[in-house]
DNA sequence: TTGAAAGCGTTACCAA
DNA sequence: TTGGTAACGCTTTCAA
C-alpha cells in the first residue's frame, strides 16, 4: 500500500527547523534585505530537503500579484523543425530572464473564449502565433494583468505587440525569381489543407504582386496533400512554365507527379518549394527554394522582455521572416 | 497614455451586483447545492460581463488543494508529424475530461531540477515524453500532489505508470523483413544525432536480437544528417545487402547517396525506413518502412483520469508502439 | 536576527 | 435564498 504524504508547506519547513515561516522564506529566497544567521540556515536549508519540500508557484504568485509566467497558444496547424528550432531558442532564452515559457493546448477552443482560458492563468505576458486572437482578445489579457501580448503572424491586432510574419514577400520572392528565369505564366500551390490559409494566401498575393504589370500570369493551384491529388494536377495542369509550390513539401509531391507524367524539369516547367529543407536537396534535380528565417528566438525573448517591463508603452511592430531563394536545379 | 485598470476580482463583481462574493461564486460555478434566485444570477452575470471578469485559476486550485492540470514536458528531440497529431488527440481527450493540459518548456534543465520545476505547478499528473525522469523525480512530483505520473518512453520508471515504447520491436520488425528478403548482412543506422539515441540504440538491439542465432550479421553504422557524411559513408560502406536507415528521412539521405554512389537498389542492398512517411512514397524506387503507431491519445487520455482517480493504485504499464512492415520497392 | 500578522482571490461551511 | 468567515500557501511589513 503506497502512502500518499500530505505535501510539505513551507510552515512544515518551519516546524522541522524550529523557525518561524518568515525565516523559511528569507532563507530559501535569498532575501537580501535581511540577515539570517549562518546556522540558521543552514538547519532550514536541512529541513526542506529532508522533507523534499518544493514551493507553490500558484501560491506565490497570487502573493506577488504577477507571476512570471509567458503563455503559448500551441499553434494548431502542423508545424515544420524550423519551428520546433525557433521554439527551443525562445524558450532557452526566456528562461534565462528568468521566466517560465509554458505553452497550452487550445484545441478546440474559439477565439475569444480562448482568450479567456489563457487569462485564467494569468501570464505576465502571452505569445499568440497564427490568428489565434483579435482585439477582443488582447484586452481580455490585458485586464487580466498580462503585461504583454506579443502577436507573430500575417498582420497586427490592435493593442499587442506584432511581428509581422511577411509571408507575401515569400511569394514576391519565388515569383521573381521565376520571372527572372524567363518564365511567364506562373502557378502558384494553395494547399486544400485548412489552417494553411494564413500562409498561403499571402503566398499566392505576393506572387501577384511582384508580377503585376509585367505580362506574366499568376495563377492559384488548390492542391492536397496526397499522392492522388498531385497525379491528377498533373495530368491536367493548366497553362504553366513556373510553379511556385507553397513550401518543399508540396514542391516535393508536386515534382514527383510531374515527372511521372512525363515533364521535365526544369525545361518545360520550373519548380520552387520554401523552408528550404535537407530533403529538397536530394531530390534530382535538386529543388530550389525559398529560405525562410523565422525571428531570432534571443531576440524575441528580449523584445517580450522589454515589453513586460514598460508596460503600457507603445506596441512595437516588427517585420521579420527574412525571404531569400536558394536556387538549384528545379529552376 | 494607456490606462492599465486593475484586474477584476469576484469581489468587484460583487461589489457591481450588490450580492456578497459567496454569491457570486455560487453564481457562475452553477453550484448546485445552492439554489440562487433568477434575478440575481442576472445581476450577476451582468455585473460579470461588464467587468470582463476572468476568474483566476491560480487562486482557485489554491483553495480547492488541487488542481486540473495535466503537464507534460516539451520534448527536448525534435518531434515528427505523428507525434504531433497524438499530441493534438491528447489534448483534445484530456480537455474533453475538463482538465487543462500545458507543455513546459524545459530547456537547459536537468533530472530532478526539472522534476522540481514542473512540481512547483502543483499539475494534478505528468506526461513525461522519453527518458527525462526517474525514481527520484517521480516522488518528488508525487509528494507535491501529482496524482498520476505517466512515462512514454523505452522503460518504466519507479512509481509511475508507464507507456513503454518499444523500439525494440521496429528493430525486430526491420530486421526480419530483410532477413524475409533474403538478405544475411544487415546494416542498422544509428543517427549521431544527441537525444536520438533513446530510440536508436533500442531499435539496434531489437535488430540484433531479432537475428541472433541464425547467422546473418548486424552491425550498427553511425550516421550525421548530412549529405556530407551520407556521401562518405556510401563511398565506403562495409560490405552489406540490407539496411534500416532508422527512419524514412535518414533512409532518403542514404538511398540518395547510395544511387549517386552506383549502388543499385534494391538489388545491391536493400534499403527500410520507418515512420512511414509521405516523402517515402515519392521516391524511386518507393521506401519500404516501418510502420509506427502510436498509442491513441484518447485512450491514453482516459489512462490518466483514471490514474488521477485512483491515485495509490498500482502503476499500470502498457506496451505502446505497434510496428509493421509496409513493404514498397526498396526491400 | 526573528516572529506575528495581514492579505493575495477563491470556495465551502455554517448561520441568518 | 443569501452573507459572513475561514482557509488554501506564500511573502512582506512592522514590531520585538
Amino acid at each position: 500500500m503506497v502512502q500518499i504524504p500530505n505535501t510539505p508547506t513551507s510552515a512544515d519547513v518551519a516546524r522541522l527547523a524550529g523557525v518561524s515561516r518568515a525565516t523559511v522564506s528569507y532563507v530559501l529566497n535569498n532575501t537580501d534585505a535581511v540577515r539570517i544567521s549562518e546556522p540558521t540556515r543552514r538547519r532550514v536549508h536541512e529541513a526542506a530537503r529532508e522533507l523534499g519540500y518544493v514551493p507553490h508557484a500558484a501560491a506565490r504568485s497570487l502573493r506577488a500579484g504577477r507571476s512570471r509566467m509567458v503563455l503559448m497558444p500551441a499553434p494548431a496547424l502542423p508545424v515544420g523543425p524550423l519551428y520546433g528550432a525557433f521554439l527551443d531558442e525562445f524558450q532557452g532564452a526566456l528562461g534565462r530572464l528568468d521566466y517560465t515559457v509554458v505553452q497550452y493546448g487550445s484545441v478546440g477552443l474559439q477565439g475569444d473564449e480562448a482568450a479567456r482560458a489563457w487569462a485564467e492563468l494569468r501570464p505576465v505576458a502571452v505569445l499568440v502565433p497564427g490568428t489565434g486572437i483579435g482585439p477582443r482578445g488582447v484586452a481580455v489579457l490585458k485586464r487580466s494583468g498580462a503585461r504583454a501580448v506579443v502577436t507573430l503572424g500575417p498582420e497586427r491586432v490592435e493593442g499587442a505587440h506584432a511581428l509581422l510574419m511577411d509571408h507575401e514577400a515569400v511569394g514576391r520572392c519565388a515569383a521573381a525569381h521565376l520571372y527572372e528565369r524567363g518564365r511567364r505564366r506562373i502557378g502558384v500551390v494553395v494547399p486544400e489543407e485548412p489552417g494553411l490559409g494564413v500562409c498561403s494566401r499571402p503566398r499566392l498575393a505576393g506572387a501577384r504582386r511582384a508580377l503585376r504589370g509585367t505580362g506574366a500570369s499568376v495563377v492559384g493551384v488548390p492542391l492536397a496533400y496526397t499522392e492522388r491529388a498531385a497525379a491528377e494536377l498533373a495530368a491536367d495542369l493548366p497553362e504553366l512554365d513556373g510553379v511556385f509550390a507553397y513550401n518543399d513539401e508540396y514542391a516535393m509531391l508536386l515534382m514527383r507527379a510531374l515527372q511521372d507524367a512525363g515533364r521535365r524539369i526544369p525545361e518545360d516547367l520550373a519548380v520552387i518549394g520554401a523552408d528550404d529543407l535537407m530533403l529538397g536537396r536530394l531530390l534530382r534535380p535538386r529543388l530550389s527554394s525559398v529560405r525562410i528565417e523565422l525571428p531570432s528566438g534571443r531576440e524575441l525573448a528580449a523584445l517580450v522582455d522589454r515589453a513586460v517591463r514598460d508596460a503600457g508603452g507603445e506596441p512595437e511592430v516588427h517585420r521579420v521572416l527574412g525571404a531569400s531563394v536558394v536556387r538549384r536545379e528545379s529552376t
